[in-house]
DNA sequence: CGCATATTCAACCGATTGGTTTAGTACCCT
DNA sequence: AGGGTACTAAACCAATCGGTTGAATATGCG
């Protein structure tokens, strides 16, 4: 897998376990045991997901005795809606630009057009 | 792989070579082969990641001759960012709610605060 | 110290991935 | 019909992934 930051991110929430922590540690911080308890794998499995998680850059850990809690570094989200919304916007323009020269053209506007306040 | 839609299309933009070919698609629509032409790997090879773009929901397909041109769906992005707001609001309204707390407290406010445009 | 707790490391395993090559299908043109 | 172009399918391969078990490390407690 490629190991550009962009990916790292992407290829850490393509897995449904991995997402689920994400959204518990959005609620608060919490250390692997905690968060592998609800889950019916072993705590190793979980401790590589969170270390995934790490080098991703969406969790950060700090260290209180034998545990280490694991805290949300929300920040990296924004590397991904950057990379979202800049080629949705395109191709939304793009969909409108295709929409108004389809009503010049005396056609029918294309269905399904994005408003400009597309998809909310 | 989990096949829930959420981890397809995110599983399916891990790739950097999956995410150039949704960038250049957001610019307009473009048949396998003209796609396949920047990379240096083969034809069927960028095939199979257009396959996998198609079943995330990212790419849909016309009939042109023996040409199959590709376009981007881009509606599917919402699926992610709803997903992406969600918990990052919810870890930033607890990083402010922190924050507070320890003003109340007399302390220093937290450092890198997320202000109410956050990471903008 | 000795033991329990929390976490990671290492080796292994089957499934999946991204790539290849080779072959097949679908369509146009003459 | 025959041949070229665009694309997909199939079989294969090395690398990675998500999981396991078992052992190691780090820390707190009596």
């Amino acid at each position: 897998m490629a190991d550009d930051r962009l990916s790292l991110v992407f290829s850490a929430l393509a897995d449904p376990t991995r997402r689920d922590i994400v959204a518990r540690l959005a609620a608060g911080d919490a250390t692997v045991n905690e968060l592998a308890a609800p889950y019916d794998v072993t705590v190793q499995a979980v401790s590589k997901h969170i270390k995934a998680l790490e080098e991703a850059g969406l969790v950060s850990r700090s260290r209180d005795a034998q545990r280490r809690p694991c805290h949300l570094e929300a920040e990296v989200f924004d590397l991904m809606t950057k990379w979202i919304e800049r080629y949705r916007r395109e191709a939304e323009d793009r969909f409108r630009r295709l929409d108004v020269l389809l009503e010049q053209m005396g056609g029918q506007p294309a269905t399904g057009a994005p408003t400009t306040e597309a998809a909310s």
